[in-house]
Order: structure tokens, then sequence, then C-alpha cells
DNA sequence: CGGCTGCGCCTCGTTACTTCA
DNA sequence: ATTGAAGTAACGAGGCGCAGC
């Protein structure tokens, strides 16, 4: 693998953050069409450790404590805080009507997230179907405007601030995976690098012990010898053989690492 | 027009919690 | 039953762009 492949994937190499500048510099819009391409080259495949459904309906439902394990698998509901009946649809779009925990929208979206029981932080597990919808959007767009979001939210029934942390987090989740696919990347082409400079160094070395060997070829600029790699041979045959002794020394040969990683021959 | 301010959004790093082997 | 690792929801800090003044 050379840098040909490492540019045919559409990856960028730098490992640091995206170009910040840059991406302030535009609107909403665009930077979701931006980053949206961005990842559309390059797409990893992450799970994201959904929990299974037999958990969530196994979860007890206790209404008198905060609760963040009680969403059925089959509600799309997960969020914490006060119990409340709320009408919800099932996966056959039927609606039924379950209890739910609504969140009190006296938090702040930038708020802590202290409530009555205490100052721990409550942590919700979001639904398998919250997940694949998150997910499903997220394909679509990396990057929401305030309407995708209000709208997402109301759809999976979290606060916008939750569908925007979850989005904020996936990007993170991303550009992780990515960077450990850029590193894997740059270590396989340092790899080919350091075989390519021992194949050179060798190369070198058996040239200077021809030149030692053949004082004939001393008469030639060094640069024009050409050995192939492979063959060990010098020069060669060919039709421009009648014109010079070393056919192949009338080219410059050039062996690039990336595309031939033995292109003498 | 340039400077200031507030707002909203972002990334980054971290924490706290859940799940699983 | 316990524990450590991995996954992830949530947060705070800090930066940037933009609109309004």
């Amino acid at each position: 693998m050379g840098f040909e492949d490492a540019r045919n994937t559409g990856l960028c190499l730098g490992l640091g953050s995206l170009d910040r500048s840059e991406n302030h510099q535009q609107s909403h819009h665009q930077q979701n069409k931006k980053l949206s391409q961005r990842f559309d080259h390059f797409f990893p495949s992450l799970t994201l450790g959904l929990s299974s459904e037999e958990k969530y309906q196994t979860a007890l439902h206790d209404q008198s404590t905060v609760s963040y394990r009680q969403a059925s698998s089959l509600s799309a509901v997960s969020s914490y805080s006060n119990s409340s009946v709320k009408r919800e649809r099932d996966l056959s779009g039927e609606e039924v009507e379950i209890e739910v925990e609504l969140e009190t929208e006296k938090v702040t979206s930038k708020g802590s997230d202290e409530n009555e029981e205490g100052s721990l932080r409550k942590k919700l597990r979001l639904t398998k179907e919250q997940s694949v919808i998150l997910e499903d959007s997220f394909k679509e767009h990396s990057t929401l405007n305030p309407k995708q979001k209000q709208a997402l939210a109301k759809q999976l029934n979290l606060r916008p601030r939750q569908v925007e942390v979850w989005f904020q987090n996936r990007r993170a989740r991303t550009k992780l995976k990515q960077t450990e696919v850029d590193c894997e990347l740059l270590k396989k082409c340092c790899e080919s690098l350091t075989d390519e400079n021992r194949r050179l160094q060798k190369e070198l070395q058996e040239l200077k012990a021809l030149k030692l060997t053949a004082p004939f070829y001393m008469q030639l600029p060094a640069a024009t010898l050409t050995m192939c790699p492979s063959c060990e041979r010098i020069g060669g045959g060919g039709e421009n053989a009648s014109k010079s002794p070393f056919p192949m020394a009338t080219q410059t040969h050039f062996c690039n690492p990336f595309t031939h990683p033995s292109a003498a021959c």
C-alpha cells in the first residue's frame, strides 16, 4: 500500500482536528454538506453498543426513583425524571399508551444535571429504536440544524439537547475511528518506505561493490547506471543495444515506492 | 466602518455511569 | 459475586461566526 492508495481512499492523513476556521466560515448548511461529503467518502462502520432488548424489557419500572433503564424496547422513549403517562407508537406504528418519564424542561440545555435527587449525574440509555433513528439521521447529515434537531427530538421523545449531545459524541466517535484508520495507514506507509529504503541501501552497496570490481563502469556517470533489484543485472539488451552498451542507462530510472514497489523490471 | 457583546454551535477532554466478558 | 475494560451519555471549557447595537 502506498500514498496512491491512500489518496484513493479519500482520506486526509492529518491527524489533527478539522480546520476550524474553515468550518466556521461556512453556514451550517454548507457545513453539513461539507461534513457529509467528508464522511460519505469513508464511513467507518461503527456499532453503537446497543443494549439488548431483554435487559430493557426486564428493567424495573420504579416510578419513585429516577430510572433510566425503564424504557421498553418497543417504545421509542428513554429519558429520566418525573414519570407521566404519554402516548407512544410502537414499532408497528400503533399508538399505545405507556408510562414514561417526562423530562422537566426546567433544566436548561447548558445546565448541570442536578436534579431533586441530588447532584448525581443520571444517565439514560437510548433504546435500540432511538439509536437506529439517530444513526440513520447521522448517515444523512453528520450535523443538525436547529429545525432538524427539534424534529428529531420530537420524533424520539428526547430533549433537543440530548439529540445535540448524541450528534456531538457520534462525530467524536467517527473521528476517533477515522484517526485509528489513518494511523494504520500511516503505519503501513512507514513499513513500505522502510522496506524500500532497505532495498535501496542494498542496491547502493551492490553498486559500490560493482564499482570496485569493474573499473570500466567507472567511466560512466554513476547516475546513469541502473541495476534491476530483482534480477540484479546492470543494463540489458533491447533495440538500443547497438547504440550503447548500456541501453537501460539511457532512461532515468526512477523507482516510485508507492506505485511500483519493484519497478526496476 | 470597526469594536463590543451575547448567543449558538462546534470540538476537545473529561467524568460518570452501564454493560459485558 | 467481583472486577476491569469498553462503550457512551453528559458535561465544562474554550473557540469561532454571526447578528445586533
